[in-house]
DNA sequence: AGCACGATGCTCT
DNA sequence: GAGCATCGTGCTT
């Protein structure tokens, strides 16, 4: 049975939607194979307060999708030569999304470790290299197959298995923001 | 096991 | 022109 997160699982506050993602199935269909992998890492970026978010300084072309519906994909380029995914939250008109960082491969294991040359997927640009997610799939809808890219609920997560701690990546952006608890992970088994 | 650094190009000021 | 929600390599402990 195929069980896709709607897009209201994503209109809502962008911290839920960031803990309840982790233990969902990430999906992708690249080539006409089924790859997929259950989120076991992600980051909230909530809105132009959060210093630590794209939309810091207000709307540009580049964080345009971050301001658009729920349930979206915002894939961003950086570093001069990776990808970035994230699923849009909240409101229309409200900027804020959640950074997928690592999962656990669980379909197309073979292809995923070809695709990385036999290196680990635990990091947010190995992650879209192992699944080939570029700007292609910016502003894709995450609750409909169509796309290619969705996400499928999962087996329900406790509390006690969930890590939290600041995001990764944000020296040079000023507290609060930079220390914000906002980053969470699935406990190792 | 951990740290430092270079790669590499797009986006925004 | 500066900075970047990173990664892989190579060198040090």
């Amino acid at each position: 049975m195929v069980n896709i997160l709607p897009r209201d699982f994503y209109a809502r506050p962008t911290l839920t939607v960031a803990r309840e993602l982790l233990g969902a199935r990430l999906v992708r269909i690249l080539d006409g194979v089924r790859l997929a992998g259950i989120i076991i890492e992600a980051e909230a970026y909530v809105g132009e307060e959060d210093l630590g978010c794209h939309a810091r300084s207000g709307k540009t072309k580049r964080n345009a999708v971050m301001y658009g519906w729920a349930g979206h994909a915002y894939v961003y380029f950086t570093y001069g030569m990776h990808w970035m995914l994230n699923a849009v939250t909240e409101k229309e008109g409200f900027p804020a999304a959640v950074l997928i960082r690592a999962m656990q491969a669980v379909e197309g294991q073979g292809i995923i470790s070809a695709r990385r040359q036999g290196r680990d997927i635990n990091g947010p640009a190995k992650l879209t290299q192992a699944l080939g997610i570029d700007a292609s799939l910016n502003g894709a809808s995450l609750y409909d197959s169509s796309s290619g890219l969705w996400i499928e609920a999962g087996t329900p997560v406790a509390g006690s298995d969930i890590i939290t701690g600041p995001r990764v990546g944000l020296d040079t952006v000023p507290e609060p923001w930079k220390s914000m608890p906002w980053r969470f992970q699935l406990r190792r088994r």
